[in-house]
DNA sequence: TTGCTCCTCACGTCACGTGAGGTGGC
DNA sequence: TTGCTCCTCACGTCACGTGAGGTGGC
């Protein structure tokens, strides 16, 4: 029977030496001699079990796992146990890198939008991505409550033309211009501004906001922090009561 | 201007007392101000800061490239090389974990296989994983050799049937026959088989292997290692020399 | 005065990588 | 005798968690 050096071991399992002096440090892989020289002697079966460590490493499953394997006189009843366990840590693990990359993806989708960029820009683009979701979801509310007046809209003004029923429109005129009035009030509670320049967040007078140039995320107005006029991102706020910076 | 401790900036932030104490620590996020009694203070901006390190930090950024980034005059000019940098650590990361999770997904399979499990078992299961496919590729070349051949002996009796044609059958014998015999020798020296009770790695005489009961994925061999007989995994055998235990 | 918060060490994490300084074995 | 391999410390990794033992601030 011959006998395999530490760096014999190291190359026919792919690992380092030291590596292999690990794990006898670590009291998972012992050599079953020594030389007279201190050096580590391992046998053909310390090989094989140096592959199946190797092995059940190439798994992800960690060191203390392995020796409880060895050291357990019925393997069969936890082999079962620790695969699902690091099946799990591992899903957990996968999921939490999507979760990053995801993030990630979002920055860079986000700092295309910016034309000048500072440290400072991160904290806006922080803003705009959590609060995202509720501006979209507001957004959307206000479409679909939206439907129902814009077809009684067209009903009534097709009614008038052909049937000259003039009062519809007027029942119409008398519904939609509160809802109007409402859906204003509701949106300007609910929404905030982002200055470019100092990344103040602030929101504008009702009168400013309503007549300001915009784009479907942006609006042109003026920060009362840096007196800065020019296109601000929207985003939503949590309380429609007032800021104080 | 009200100032934070380090507890509201932790609470703030979601973090932990003890990360806000290792940002002042690294020098990524020093107070603004000390107090008499040695406590940190930190300001609105302090405080906007960390929630740009935090911001950053859940995309897994390391604190490094974050301090960079502030230390930087012109941060637009790596922040997208960090991103970018970052996207690939993860993702690298994800085929990692994914390559792992397949693993174990493999490993599991083969367990449900095993009637008698011992952590050596483990070593027969990743002789079979690794070889897997190696051995199924060549179970489909001998197949797709095999597609010509079978055509030719369905033809041949066909013709000898209907025409009469009895030397187009003797023809596919002579081709069929010494077919058969090279792929059984060529299959005979590229498998092996794995004790399931010591675990050895063997190859069987010719005679023994060709006439014994066999499933897709095992033979009722005698072990020459420990004598057992009973049902083997074929794995694929590297050489077809001869194998010294 | 009493909780509560915060302070500074300082060790532990996980599986090795990477020297330093010395020695075995062909 | 000369390379090469191997040996044992021992520090470093990364972002904190977790005490220990002490003090500030309402």
């Amino acid at each position: 029977m011959s006998k395999y050096t530490t760096g014999e071991v190291a190359k026919l399992c792919g690992v380092s030496v030291r590596t292999v002096q690990y794990y006898d440090e670590r009291g998972i892989l012992l050599p079953s001699e020594l030389s007279e020289g201190g050096r580590r002697l391992y046998t053909e079966d310390d090989l094989k079990r140096m592959r199946i460590i190797c092995f059940l490493r190439e798994a992800g499953l960690p060191i203390n796992s392995i020796s409880a394997l060895f050291a357990e006189e019925n393997p069969q009843s936890i082999i079962s146990i620790l695969l699902e366990q690091q099946e799990q840590t591992l899903r957990e693990e996968l999921s939490e890198r999507q979760a990053k990359l995801d993030l990630i993806e979002g920055i860079k989708r986000e700092l295309k939008e910016i034309e000048t960029f500072s440290v400072e820009s991160i904290g806006d683009i922080a803003h705009v991505m959590k609060q995202k979701n509720k501006l979209s979801k507001m957004r959307w509310t206000m479409v679909l409550t939206g439907i129902p007046v814009t077809a009684l809209q067209w009903t009534s003004i097709v009614l008038w033309i052909t049937n000259g029923l003039w009062w519809l429109f007027v029942i119409w005129a008398c519904v939609a211009i509160p809802w109007g009035i409402a859906v204003s009030v509701y949106y300007y509670r609910h929404v905030a501004y982002i200055c470019p320049e100092c990344h103040e967040i602030f929101r504008p007078r009702f009168k400013e906001m309503f007549w300001a140039y915009h784009t479907p995320k942006m609006r042109r107005l003026t920060c009362p922090k840096c007196g800065r006029r020019g296109l601000c991102v929207e985003v939503y706020a949590e309380k429609g009561g007032e800021n104080n910076g």
